[in-house]
DNA sequence: AACCTGTGCAACCGCGTATTG
DNA sequence: GCAATACGCGGTTGCACAGGT
């Protein structure tokens, strides 16, 4: 029944990961794909638990994060989106190509809160979960906790947030293309053109192929070319100046319009 | 040089939700 | 439909480092 146990914390390492923690997992990733967390780092031959792999890999080693000073384009945007949207930290960062939750919330805690109260901003304080156990048998008719509930009703009615979107393509959508472009020249394919790359599968079995940027050519495998796609559309989207003021005007006409937020996820999708 | 204090950020914790059998 | 578990998120913690005394 279920799914099985969760993985025991006994034995675990636990702290700041090493170097070579780093490279097993970023090794793995990148032959295997996201996702499995809980199986993940006994092949990956990790003495971590699944949820650290996750964390690691979704704050710091993911090749798509931008490092580095946040750029007063961005922080007005944080700025923005935080007004609209409150301390949905993972919606937020779904906005602002390269950054994550954790950092946008880091940045936010201590920088931004200070920066806004010192010029005058009375900033509302994020309502506290409860910290009662969960126990199923505590939900009321809707499946809420009773906390849940009334802290709903005294926010008034919900809106329905979308999922953060990424700005990247993803490994179904890269296969998509690799079926498409499995002629000679992949180039010829729509997203091809745009995204200015070309995919030629090697005959035989294996996931080797041609893969043609920029005017070059390498031989690699398809996880590669996955994780090189991943690096290029991130850089090819963090390039556009007018990107984050769109994101922003795009919330801003949704919350006022009350738009299902479904439908505004659909129209969203950059690719 | 030693200590104290403040700051930044990676990592952890615990909860709510989604998924699975 | 239910129970068990994985996943994802936001809040919090703790450590390393910088700057001040």
């Amino acid at each position: 029944m279920g799914r099985s146990p969760c993985c025991s914390k006994v034995g675990l390492h636990r702290g700041p990961w090493t170097t070579r923690e780093d490279a097993l997992l970023t090794i793995y990733i990148r032959t295997h794909g996201e996702g499995n967390w809980r199986s993940l780092p006994k092949k990956a031959g990790l003495l971590r638990c699944g949820k650290s792999c996750r964390l690691r890999w979704m704050n710091y080693l993911r090749p798509d994060i931008k490092r580095g000073n946040i750029g007063a384009e961005e922080e007005d945007l944080i700025v923005r989106l935080h007004f609209l949207l409150g301390n949905r930290w993972s919606l937020i960062a779904g906005r602002i190509p390269g950054r994550t939750d954790n950092e946008i919330k880091n940045y936010w805690n201590t920088h931004l809160s200070k920066k806004l109260r010192k010029q005058g901003f009375s900033l509302r304080e994020a309502p506290r979960r409860s910290k009662r156990p969960n126990n199923n048998n505590n939900n009321n008719k809707n499946g809420l906790s009773d906390d849940r509930a009334s802290e709903m009703e005294d926010q008034g009615p919900k809106i329905y947030a979308p999922k953060p979107i990424r700005f990247l393509p993803r490994l179904g959508e890269v296969s998509e293309m690799r079926m498409e472009s499995s002629d000679a020249s992949s180039s010829d394919s729509p997203d091809g053109d745009r995204l200015g790359f070309g995919w030629s599968p090697a005959t035989g079995d294996g996931d080797d192929g041609l893969f043609q940027i920029g005017g070059f050519e390498h031989q690699m495998n398809y996880n590669q070319l996955e994780f090189g796609i991943d690096q290029y559309y991130g850089l090819s989207l963090q390039a556009d100046d007018g990107q984050l003021e769109r994101v922003y005007l795009e919330y801003s006409e949704l919350l006022q319009s009350q738009v299902e937020m479904d439908l505004f996820q659909e129209s969203t999708i950059v690719l």
